[in-house]
DNA sequence: CGAACTATTGATGCGTTTCAAGACGCGTGG
DNA sequence: CCACGCGTCTTGAAACGCATCAATAGTTCG
């Protein structure tokens, strides 16, 4: 219960002085139980509360003056969400929790104070930032101009790499927790056609399905499909300034 | 010649301390003149070098497999480009003057030591970061879940406030200085739909044409047509440290 | 055990792409 | 100065991918 989440997904890129880890671990000292299908914030709320995600998945959608719903991106433990709710008076987008979830609220001020005593920890959430960004120049590279099964492939793919389930080798699968839906909304696609693809990638030996689980079968041809890269990965942070 | 144009951008948000001019000047003591449709990095190289662009309009995009190219975002004067090249060995993205360009190069150890002396410098490209990160977005929930007239529609929308050119009330236009294959590699389509696309929103008196020359003519119809937002408007930034 | 959500599958329709051909503009070299 | 070539714009006809509509089965949860 101590440690910081956010310190953890930092430690795998830099070593963090004592300091640091303090002032994260504050950021994190107060918790919050969110149900599946609970929004944590909504569009257009005006959002004071940074939060980081300690447990759980959730998602950031917007809904259009039609009804239609775009899912923008998906939330893991360690991410910090609504860093873009601050900038505005009207929070942009709906925070929504997709499976039971643990969040840790904090204060604007909190960034700011982090931002002004810790230099590398301001780089390092502007790091974060750049590589939400990049991620979602992938999905819109897909949106714009991959077909329906690739971007449905892309989509299982960053789910499997993002939740850490090492299902490499054995093959038994992942849950990954969304709905036909769900996976429409993010991809562009209506549920059906989302339902048509996942047989597709079936038959054509990409995946395994069985319920609710899915398995990458063929990871190597899947990625080759799909364009596929993991914005996470090949970081050079070498630049960074010292720790304090 | 002398200020700093990211200063200048960074002035209409918050009142900037003359140590912090100074910092920013430094970044933009060289210039670089590129011609259009000369590459400023391309994608895959090992991009060592940030960029302010002074003069000029640029694009980044990606090319891929099938060769198919998505343009992910355009490049206004003031504008810092490149960040999230650093982050990586390879850059992700390729970076592409559309007309006549001045940049300012500096290396990655300036960003590192801005960081670290002027956090509310720090904190403002953090900011512009997730500014960017909004509107990349709402581009996604534009080709996730828009028509293509829609999308063509708010590209015109950004392009025209991003020029800054004001051509409300007498409806003179603006020179929006892309062909239209290259609005359809922004928007997902073909440069042949983007074409019935301009000449219904000319019929439905949304926008005139004059040649190369575009005028929004009913601005209010076009923002309700297509959901588009300013990003660059509406700025809470009251919790930001204090300069230095 | 029933209600509501989710997955599945088929038939049909629409929006966008693809292919094709011609017109216009613009810079270049003869 | 004109002729040529190349890129861009324009328009039509046909094809295709994905959406829509509809109906059934399966699943989850109170």
């Amino acid at each position: 219960m101590a440690g910081s989440c956010f310190a953890e997904v930092l430690s795998e890129h830099i070593t963090l002085t004592e300091h640091e880890r303090e002032a994260l671990a504050r950021l994190e000292e107060r918790n919050r139980t969110v149900k599946r299908g609970s929004v944590l914030r909504r569009s257009h709320d005006t959002g004071n509360e940074l939060f980081v995600l300690r447990k759980g998945m959730m998602m950031t959608y917007v809904i259009l003056d039609d009804g239609a719903r775009q899912i923008l991106r998906f939330h893991f433990p360690g991410d910090m969400l609504g860093l873009s709710a601050i900038l505005y008076e009207e929070a942009p987008e709906t925070i929504c929790a997709l499976s039971e979830c643990v969040v840790c609220p904090f204060e604007k001020s909190g960034l700011s104070e982090l931002v002004e005593t810790h230099p590398r920890l301001a780089a390092m959430i502007l790091v974060y930032g750049q590589i939400e960004r990049v991620a979602l120049t992938d999905r819109l590279a897909a949106l714009g101009r991959t077909s329906a099964k690739a971007r449905v492939g892309s989509l299982l793919l960053e789910l499997r790499n993002r939740q850490r389930t090492d299902d490499s080798g054995t093959g038994n699968g992942f849950m990954l927790g969304l709905t036909q839906e769900e996976i429409g909304d993010a991809t562009g696609l209506t549920a059906v056609h989302v339902n048509r693809m996942l047989r597709q990638l079936e038959e054509e030996g990409m995946i395994g399905r069985d319920g609710t689980k899915v398995a990458i079968r063929d990871e190597a041809g899947l990625m080759a499909a799909t364009n596929y890269v993991d914005r996470y990965q090949g970081l050079d942070l070498s630049w960074l300034p010292k720790g304090r």
